[in-house]
DNA sequence: TCAAAAGTGTAGCCCTGGCTTTATTTGGCC
DNA sequence: GGCCAAATAAAGCCAGGGCTACACTTTTGA
């Protein structure tokens, strides 16, 4: 295979990974901000979720719609929202990646602050083999 | 302000700058294919620039057609795509950006290969105040 | 030269993730 | 016990970003 047909085929698999990473990201968000709510108040609402989400109500509705379909989250109709062993195990990773995205920040030199912000977005992209990178890094440097 | 409310927006923040920084990702990744293109052809072709980016030739145009609308770009009926000035002035800050998240991610550990998928995300979430942190700490390290 | 191939444009569909508006249910309180 | 406010649901709109199908140029080469 030609050298720029090499080119083509990498740059678009890495656009359609990142594109893939994208799309289960909003899964995440919503599944570790019920998680953050069962936590501390017993039940996740659609009025919290929207809220801390800065969403409006029907939106977040339409999230935990797709928890369910995923099989992440369970609900009756105008009752809390609660997440399934699926999407407990899936908050708790979450969570654990947040932090060490946010550690690693930090520790290259980015104020607490920005950390937190860039995080949020950054998080959905690390790969597992980065994630672990990230750990180790964190580890020797003490 | 009670502590539950400014925690409540602070995430809204949050989640809402991450949203934003998503709406961009397209433009800035078509940015810099167009100019990849330019300068390796001397023009960017639709169907070029859809083979790289893993996608079919529609959804180029229409991508194509949203870099016109913000000023980013130029074509003409059945001709090459161009970038304006702000389209080139972009794409190099989006190339620059790129190669700091790349050599960050690889110093701290990450294999070469790994470091390009993840930074392909991750790249669009990196702040101007991440991005110097990032800079500081390359040559800090040498 | 001119017909086939390649490239480009356009229309229309789907899904996601925002939104507003309107209906329904719940639950607290007099 | 019943009413009202708050919460939830449901429906429908929009833009973005994919896709396929089909129409139309442009290029190429027999």
């Amino acid at each position: 295979m030609p050298q720029s047909d090499q080119t083509e085929t990498d740059a678009a698999d890495r656009f359609n990974q990142a594109r893939a990473a994208q799309s289960v990201a909003l899964l995440e968000d919503y599944a570790e901000m019920i998680g953050d709510l069962m936590e501390e108040m017993g039940e996740a609402r659609i009025t919290d979720i929207a809220r801390r989400m800065g969403v409006t109500h029907p939106t977040a509705t339409k999230a935990v719609a797709r928890l369910k379909r995923e099989g992440l989250a369970i609900s009756r109709p105008y009752r809390g929202v609660f997440l399934t062993e699926a999407g407990l195990a899936l908050a708790d990773r979450v969570r654990a990646r947040h932090r060490v995205v946010v550690a690693v920040l930090e520790a290259l030199g980015v104020p607490a602050e920005t950390a937190e912000l860039d995080a949020e977005g950054m998080e959905h992209h690390v790969s597992e083999v980065t994630l672990a990178a990230f750990e180790r890094f964190l580890i020797a440097r003490g």
